[in-house]
DNA sequence: TCTGGGGTCCTAGGACCC
DNA sequence: TCTGGGGTCCTAGGACCC
């Protein structure tokens, strides 16, 4: 048994529409919804402030829909450089605290506050945090208190906006087990069925259930979520896992139900381009391609395939994504396409690969050193390992693999 | 109420190796 | 001809969250 933490869950109050009030205040006590295509048919609500929830306004609805039924509404495009600015503003406030603290999305956060606790109470530290944010960035947030992430979760979720509760595990008899099971962060819709078919309605009933049972219906995720309803968690409060990427994607719907090859080409081509874009943002590769597609019906369907080497580039992207689309699409109209990247690693450890095109482009023109001093320039020194050079007089390969022959043949040349 | 875009984790079957 | 089991990787799909 480890010794008993005390966690914090930070959560931002309607966050977009949040930080929009407290850069206009003329936005403030008014209905503000963020809508992610506020003038495309297929725009939806991604957040709205209390006063637009107060009006039937709830996130994921058709914009239309939100102006019929709140026509005083006032819709927004997102701006995520303002939103980041802020989520960058409240995690260092929270920092001030202690190094152990884990961002989990923009607007929320877990801190562990065991150590701090030693000095100071967790109520008062958690007054003062919600007060600083407030004041310095004028932007409300609820903090729920526990033994473990899912309490300290749970507990942000009871008061908003601008709460603070306490969730010990002695109060999860009487506070928890009377909710219905879709209350319960991790059960959605398709998990509390299956539990109803299993006569479990009440997080009280999933707690005491059966654990052999639950294992065969739902796998490890039904023992998993049987330990929580107990108000068990043993989880780490990790403040590295942002720097743990596991997959970079990008997706679009599409205005209409696309069947015009040259019109998905396209799509694929500015998808791969934003994946690229991110992934040397992140300074990352990965050997894994996915694409979505997602037809009209609203079925899902994926192709994914993994490489010999990570790519990162876009051209590389786009004829791998290209490929995969051409063996699994039948010709059928499209609503959704999608690419995502996965299986990723740091570029610097990786040798920096080259599309067999871009390659012999390179190699007609120019001296094959003077391709890796750029390679070097670009990607940094010790950039080029053996995938493409182990030094500038020996090996060379690519994506496409060459023959030594081939690339003496170049270095002669 | 016909529904965006970013992710993570899990599962099940098949291939392949020892 | 019928007989193993374990482990890992890959692919497709599903569930969930914000």
């Amino acid at each position: 048994m480890g010794a008993a933490r005390i966690i914090f869950h930070v959560d931002m109050n309607s966050f977009y529409a949040s930080v929009e009030q407290a850069y206009n205040p003329d936005l403030k006590g008014k209905a503000v919804a963020i809508a992610g295509n506020p003038k495309e048919r297929r725009g939806i609500i991604v957040t709205s402030s209390y006063e637009a929830r107060a009006k039937g306004i709830y996130t994921t609805m058709n914009v239309g829909e939100a102006l019929r039924k709140c026509p005083d509404l006032i819709v927004l495009s997102p701006d995520f450089v303002k939103y980041r600015t802020a989520s960058k503003a409240m995690f260092s406030i929270l920092r001030e605290y202690t190094d152990m603290v884990e961002p989990v999305s923009i607007d929320e956060g877990y801190i562990d506050i065991t150590e701090v606790s030693k000095k100071r109470h967790p109520l008062e530290i958690a007054k003062e945090i919600q007060l600083r944010i407030l004041h310095e960035l004028d932007l409300p947030c609820s903090i729920g208190i526990g033994p473990n992430k899912f309490l300290a979760k749970t507990a942000s979720d009871m008061k908003k906006p601008m709460g603070i509760t306490v969730l010990r595990k002695r109060d999860v008899k009487e506070k928890l087990w009377p909710l219905a099971v879709i209350e319960m962060h991790g059960v959605g819709e398709s998990t509390s069925k299956k539990l109803a078919s299993l006569k479990i309605y009440t997080i009280g009933e999933l707690a005491n259930s059966n654990e052999g049972l639950l294992k065969q219906e739902l796998g490890k995720n039904g023992v998993r979520l049987r330990e929580r309803a107990n108000g068990n968690d043993t989880r780490k409060v990790d403040p590295d896992s942002i720097y743990d990427t596991k997959s970079v994607g990008n997706s679009t719907t599409l205005p209409y139900d696309e069947t015009d090859i040259e019109k998905l080409e396209e799509t694929f081509e500015r998808l791969a381009e934003k994946v690229a874009e991110r992934l040397s943002v992140k300074k990352l590769c990965g050997t894994t391609i996915s694409i979505q597609i997602r037809d009209a019906d609203w079925h899902n369907h994926s192709r994914s395939k993994t490489l010999q080497n990570p790519i990162s580039l876009k051209v590389d992207i786009y004829d791998e994504a290209i490929n995969l689309f051409h063996k699994a699409w039948d010709g059928s109209p499209i609503r959704l396409l999608g690419i995502t990247i996965s299986n990723v690693q740091d570029i610097k450890n990786v040798a920096v690969q080259l599309s067999f095109d871009n390659f012999e482009q390179y190699a007609k023109d120019e001296p094959i050193y003077e391709l890796i001093d750029e390679i070097e320039k670009k990607y940094g020194k010790g950039s080029i390992q053996k995938g493409i050079a182990i030094d500038k007089k020996s090996t060379y390969a690519s994506k496409t693999s060459f023959s030594k022959d081939f690339l003496e043949d170049l270095k002669d040349n």
